[in-house]
DNA sequence: TTAGAATATGAAAATATTGTCATATATTTG
DNA sequence: CAAATATATGACAATATTTTCATATTCTAA
């Protein structure tokens, strides 16, 4: 009797790891790792991206809630909501790439 | 004066999330960590997928180098080649959806 | 040597993601 | 209020990924 897996959970983990799989949305995650929290100005700045592009990308990772944002006056300063996603960019960064 | 990040990095890390982000590619994966080595059809059965599919899937992975495959005999022998693999799924497991 | 099983391949359709551009909205300041 | 700054939005084009289907290849066994 052949056992069958079960792939929800695997959509789960599928539905995050595509949500951060893209260099930008890393580097934005890298960035806030290390500080608290950032206007997307500054997150823009520090990671030399095109202001519309950065936004669109936050705001999509803020829907899928691995980002949040609050307004400060005429800022708006995101910082992670899903802490755990640190864990996984130390993660990936150990995989050896055998070519 | 503003620190530009280096995105070459992250370039590497998505590529590798990519590449697995895709539930029917992370059942294989977990499938081939806990079973040093499967035929193509055993990986079918136990993921419920479709031949082709699934062949597709495995080629691609090995194309990327997180698979590595073997004749023998009949049949095609798939296992993991970049084993740190493994961590990253148990890493994506803990990350919590706050939705 | 041919039939059947195991696996791969390639093209095409379906779908999803990414980037760009122009513009909208909200906030602050003069 | 008007101008300037910060951010979001939406449509669209460009590109990439995913699935499906039909068929090809390789191997084994009768």
């Amino acid at each position: 009797m052949i056992e069958v897996m079960d792939l929800e959970k695997f959509e789960k983990a599928a539905f995050i790891l595509k949500t951060v799989a893209h260099p930008m949305r890393l580097a934005i995650v890298e960035l806030l790792t290390n500080n608290e929290s950032l206007s997307v100005n500054e997150i823009c700045e520090k990671i030399n991206g095109e202001q519309s592009l950065v936004s669109h990308h936050l705001i999509n990772m803020k829907l899928k809630g691995i980002l949040q944002s609050s307004r400060e006056g005429q800022f708006i300063h995101y910082s992670l909501k899903m802490k755990e996603i640190n864990n996984l960019l130390e993660c990936v960064q150990n995989c050896t790439c055998h070519f």
